[in-house]
DNA sequence: CGGGTTATGTTGGATATCGCACATACGCCT
DNA sequence: AGGCGTATGTGCGATATCCAACATAACCCG
C-alpha cells in the first residue's frame, strides 16, 4: 500500500484555517479505497464523510429493474456524505469507489459538530453542496438532450480532472453503468473517439491521448460544471498552497523567533 | 386579485416557532405571481427568496441550443432560492412560474440573517435543501431510465401534490419543456392517458379525473420524491396546524386568562 | 357571430438507442 | 506456455423519440 497522501491533497480540507484543521487533524483515519467498494448503500446510515485524496467517488442511483446511472462523482475537490449535515443522515443514492485510491474519513459524529460550529467548515460545505447540486441538475439535463458522445466526453473531462495521470482503469462496462447505457454504446462511442485518436484503450484501460479532441465534441455541460466549482470555490486550492506555505512558515518562524524576537516587519 | 392566503399555507413558513415567525411576519411580503413569470433568470442575483402558498414554480435548465427540462418543482412545501444561503446567491438555473397563484417573498438579506442565527429556520431549510437534491438527481435517472408516459405520470402527480384542485392550467407545449421532450410527444401520452380514461384535456386545461391511474403507471420516482419529502419533513403539515392551533389558543388564552387566571390544568 | 390566433392532431421518414445473441481476443493465473 | 474468464466487437430487428410539415379545431376578441 502506497503512503498516505496528505490530507491537504483533498481540497476542502487544505481550505480549512489552520485553528480548525488541526481541531480534526487526529481524527482523520487515512483509508485505501478500492474499485468497486460500496461505502455507502441507499438508505443506509453515514458512518463516516470521506474526503478523496486520489480516489475518486461516484453517486449511483440504481432503479428498481436494476439499471443505474450515475448522479454526481467525488474527487479530491470534494466529500462525500453531505446529507450527514444536510438533515436526513442517509441518502436514496449509493456510494462506490469509480477509482481506487486513497482518501481519509471522519466519524460522523465529529462532522457534524465541527459543521454545528457555524464556522469556515461550514460554509465551505455548503459551498461544496450548491456545486454538486450544479453538477447533479445538469446531468439531469444532459441525460435529456445530449448524445452519448457528448455524454462521454463530458464524463472523461469531469474524471481527468480528478486524477493525476491520463489513464482511467476502467471497463466499458463500468463506464456504461455510470452513463446509464448499454455496454454495446459506450464500445460504439469509446470506438469512434479512439479512431480520430482522441483516446486508445485496452481491457480495462482507457488513456487519454489528446485532451482537446474530448473539449471540442463535448457539450456545454462540462463548462457548467467546472464554471460553477470555480465560482464557487475558487481559491480552494489556492489555499490549500497557502496552508502548506503556513506549514512551513510556522517551523521557520518558531525557527526566527529564538534568533531574532525584534519584530522586523518582514 | 383574490385575497392572500395565509403565510402558514406555506409548509416551512408554518413549521417555524411563533418567536421565528413573529420575526419574520412583517417582513413577508404577498406576491401575485402569473403563469410564465421569470423569478430568477440564470446567472442572476437572489434579491429575495419565495415562499409559494398556491402558486407552483419551475426550476428549469435551458441549454444552449434552447431545449430546457424541468429540474424541480417548488410548491407550497418548499421555498425558492435555496442558493442564497447555500453560497452562491446566483443559480444557473432559471425560475418560472408554473401554476399561477400567490406567495410570499423575503428580501435576500432577512433570509441570510435568519438562516444564520442557526435556528430551526436553518434546519428546516437545510432539510428542504436535501429533500430537493432527491428530487433532481430522481430526474436525473428517470430521464435517462423511464419512458414518456411514466414520466408524464409523475409529473401529474407531483403537480398535483400541490395543487388544491385536480385541473391544472397548461397547455401540452408548457407540459413539453417542462420534461424537455417534444409537444407531440406528449400529444401522444396524454391522447393515451385519456383514451384510457385517467386525465381529460382541453386547449390549456387538464384535468385529472382518476388518480388511481395515474399511480398505477408511474414509476419509481414518485414515490421516492414523496417518501423522502415525507421523511424530512414529517411533522412539517402537521406543526403548522399545530401553529394555527397556537394562534387560537394564544386569543382564547388571552381571553380566558382575564376571566380564570386560577391555572385549573385543563 | 365571424376571423384569426394558437393549441392540438396526424403523418411519414430519419435517427439513436435498446436488447439479444454470438464471435473474438486479451491477459491474468497456475 | 497454455487455458480460461471476461472485456470487447459486431450484427441484427425492435422500439422510442425526433424532426418537419401540415391539417384541424378550439377559444379569444372585437
Amino acid at each position: 500500500m502506497p503512503a498516505p497522501q496528505s490530507p491537504n491533497h483533498n481540497h476542502l480540507l487544505a481550505a480549512l484555517p489552520t485553528a480548525d484543521f488541526e481541531r480534526l487533524a487526529a481524527h482523520l483515519e487515512p483509508v485505501e479505497l478500492l474499485l468497486g467498494d460500496v461505502l455507502y448503500e441507499s438508505g443506509g446510515l453515514l458512518q463516516h464523510v470521506y474526503f478523496p485524496t486520489t480516489a475518486i467517488l461516484s453517486l449511483h442511483y440504481v432503479m428498481e429493474n436494476g439499471s443505474s446511472c450515475e448522479i454526481a462523482g467525488v474527487g479530491n475537490e470534494g466529500v462525500l456524505g453531505i446529507s450527514l449535515f444536510m438533515g436526513g443522515n442517509t441518502t436514496t443514492s449509493r456510494a462506490v469507489v469509480q477509482t481506487g485510491g486513497q482518501g481519509y474519513r471522519l466519524k460522523s459524529q465529529l462532522m457534524l459538530q465541527e459543521f454545528n460550529r457555524a464556522g469556515l467548515m461550514q460554509q465551505l460545505m455548503l459551498r461544496y453542496t450548491q456545486a454538486l447540486i450544479t453538477q447533479m441538475s445538469q446531468t439531469a439535463a444532459c441525460n435529456r438532450h445530449h448524445s452519448l458522445v457528448q455524454q462521454l466526453c463530458r464524463w472523461l473531462l469531469l474524471t481527468l480532472d480528478r486524477m493525476p495521470t491520463n489513464e482511467l482503469i476502467m471497463t466499458q462496462e463500468l463506464v456504461a453503468s455510470m452513463l446509464g447505457v448499454r455496454r454495446e454504446g459506450v464500445t460504439e462511442a469509446a470506438g469512434k473517439l479512439q479512431q480520430t485518436g482522441v483516446i486508445r484503450y485496452r481491457r480495462g484501460h482507457i488513456t487519454v491521448i489528446e485532451r482537446s479532441g474530448l473539449e471540442s465534441q463535448v457539450c456545454e455541460c462540462y463548462a457548467v460544471v467546472k464554471n460553477e466549482f470555480a465560482r464557487l470555490l475558487p481559491d480552494v486550492r489556492h489555499r490549500r498552497d497557502n496552508f502548506l506555505q503556513t506549514q512551513i512558515n510556522a517551523q521557520r518562524e518558531a525557527v526566527v523567533r529564538t534568533i531574532d524576537r525584534s519584530g522586523g516587519r518582514k
